[in-house]
DNA sequence: GTGTTAATGATCGTTTCTGTTCGGTTTTTG
DNA sequence: CAAAAACCGAACAGAAACGATCATTAACAC
């Protein structure tokens, strides 16, 4: 760009000089006083005074003798522990919702953990979509995944701590504003006339209107669902395009079906006695 | 190039001469005052006035013994690469940044490097307030605080996967829908003539609207901003309520005192200017 | 012609840049 | 570990550049 010439000339411009040598020491990585006094034709004095004011600017790092380039150290995640505390009862349902998602189309994704599961597959297959999601671990994961392919889309609102989620009229409006091909929500729990329930008000509200504004709706149950039932009523079971099930016994699995037959059992691994199609 | 006569054999324009001499910026990527007076047979005088005048259109930056071009800075650096540079200069920012902050108040937080040191020190003191941010390292950070002292609202929308922020339509309606106490942004550069610039416009837009929807306007500025200009536009410095400076000449801070009264340098590490008197 | 405006050059006190000196500190060497 | 060498930065002084100010000149309108 600018550094051509500059050899021992009369004195060309102190501030095209001190350039010059940021280019030098982009290019080598460090410099020395010394071979700024000689390449500049200046005094020791003056090479210190140009890099303090490189250093000043950011540009470099004075060290004994000269200077190097400011630290270009990464930057880590530490939520790869999060990622070993897996069930798999979640790990199973997520998978066989990854086989729902056709790529480029568009998801809603809810703050349970059971679709975080579900994300990191996503990202971890570099599946090509759009994921709409309130949940800050979610949008944690797809924010750092390597390949850029999965879009996000990120539901602000007032922070509910438990959960890590974005909760709200903020939220709630956030979500209306956009449409998706697909939702996969998990519940707090199902009741037996085929309610879906969540301890959260603030949560299923949020949740109510992804269910709204998506094509198809996917509910995650695994069987510890069945036996608990939150404070406020989300939807009905029977409004749902599918539900994956996981761990449930026959009996309960017959229970769903009379509510929507859309109800899939997941089972990986040698499981509870019937052996669902995949 | 129109480079006609130079001699003093007529003075058609001054104008003429100034883009002329704007080309030959361009060419060298710097000029000397000397030059200029034997180039065209100018008094340095004149010279000088034209280099400022050219400084003034944004076309040159002026130096000691003539002008360089000025970086323009289209390009931008990662998150995580921007956390690393000046970041001496960005902590003293962000104590000074602390002490301003009132107990039980409502702030916004952009979505650089900067406000991200803020935000760290606001958690590490436990300070008691509302943060709306659209950043999401900000967001993490605060949502992972281990005293729940501070609310966090996130600021959702499109995610600009460079700057690990929440960009868009929704982003600025998001921040619409809220008022705060107060405002920290840090921009990408300054102008001579106190205009804030970003690289991204989408960005800029999001802190436009944080700036509109806050009683008090707090610029953090380093010192690295001052040689730069970005792209887009955000605000006039003369708009907001503070400016926080760190590691700026006495001349810069003059020049800055000129659009803004409320301008303070905050010193914590490398002194400014020339034989510094402690 | 006369008055107005813009550009330019000259003067001069102030600021900036630079090299030198020198005492103190850090690194290397024996 | 101590001596030697290299390096650092504060202070000083000279040279160069700066910019505010004022006077001069040129172009133009009337």
């Amino acid at each position: 760009m600018r550094n051509e010439q500059n050899q021992a000339s009369a004195r060309p411009l102190a501030a095209a000089r001190r350039a010059d040598i940021a280019e030098v020491l982009r290019r080598n990585g460090s410099v020395t006083v010394a071979e700024l006094e000689r390449l500049y034709g200046i005094s020791s004095m003056t090479a210190r005074r140009d890099l303090a004011e490189l250093e000043r600017q950011g540009l470099a790092r004075r060290t004994h003798g000269g200077a190097v380039l400011p630290d270009i150290a990464a930057h880590e995640d530490s939520f790869a522990k999060r990622l070993e505390t897996a069930s798999e009862a979640k790990e199973a349902l997520a998978e066989a919702a990854l086989a729902m998602i056709t790529p480029q189309e568009t998801i809603f994704l809810d703050s349970s953990t059971t679709t975080y599961f579900l994300a990191r597959r996503i990202v971890e297959e570099g599946i090509e979509l759009t994921v709409i999601t309130n949940s800050l671990p979610v949008m944690e994961l797809v924010a750092g995944a390597p390949t850029p392919g999965v879009e996000l889309i990120g539901v602000g609102g007032a922070l509910r701590r438990l959960t890590r989620s974005y909760v709200g009229p903020l939220a709630v409006s956030a979500v209306r504003s956009y449409y998706a091909d697909r939702v996969f929500v998990s519940v707090k729990g199902v009741t037996p006339d085929g309610a879906l329930t969540d301890a959260d008000s603030l949560e299923a509200e949020v949740k109510r209107q992804m269910i709204a504004q998506a094509a198809e709706s996917v509910l995650l149950l695994d069987a510890t669902k069945l036996a608990v039932r939150g404070l406020t009523a989300i939807a009905k079971l029977d409004g749902l395009s599918a539900v994956l099930t996981h761990g449930v016994t026959d009996k309960q699995l017959a229970a769903l079906r009379e509510h929507n037959a859309e109800v899939k059992a997941v089972e990986r691994g040698p499981r509870n006695g019937r052996g669902g199609r995949t």
